[in-house]
DNA sequence: TGAGTGACTTGAG
DNA sequence: ACTCAAGCCACTC
């Protein structure tokens, strides 16, 4: 179990996110009301079952990159659903000025 | 109870 | 641009 709580915060704020947006971990995890707690997050996201219909594949990294290794399974899905949006996803990697979350 | 672990972040070398 | 280290939160063994 995940602390109950945790779980349906970040699910919520995920779930308010529109498509054609991402977020980072310690974004997700300040907006759910818990700072610093982006690892959370990702234990979280690891949680949803494969036919969630939650865009997981909208949060990334503080730097813009995906969170999986380059080449593998998950990686190639998430980067396929995020072109599917309209992301600009280049080797491996999203441009944060075009959201405005680069500081 | 305590050490280990991870879909993380930030700062320094 | 890359690697290393410390900080962070909750879970697992």
């Amino acid at each position: 179990m995940v602390t109950g709580n945790s779980q349906q915060a970040i699910f919520t704020v995920l779930a308010s996110i529109p498509a054609g947006r991402i977020v980072t971990y310690g974004r997700v995890a300040e907006l759910a009301g818990m700072p610093g707690a982006a690892r959370r997050v990702g234990t979280v996201l690891k949680t949803i079952p494969g036919d969630s219909t939650l865009p997981w594949h909208r949060v990334l990294r503080a730097n813009g990159r995906i969170a999986f290794s380059p080449g593998s399974k998950a990686f190639r899905h998430q980067q396929a659903k995020l072109e599917k949006e309209g992301i600009q996803v280049i080797n491996g990697r999203v441009d944060l000025d075009q959201f405005g979350l680069h500081p």
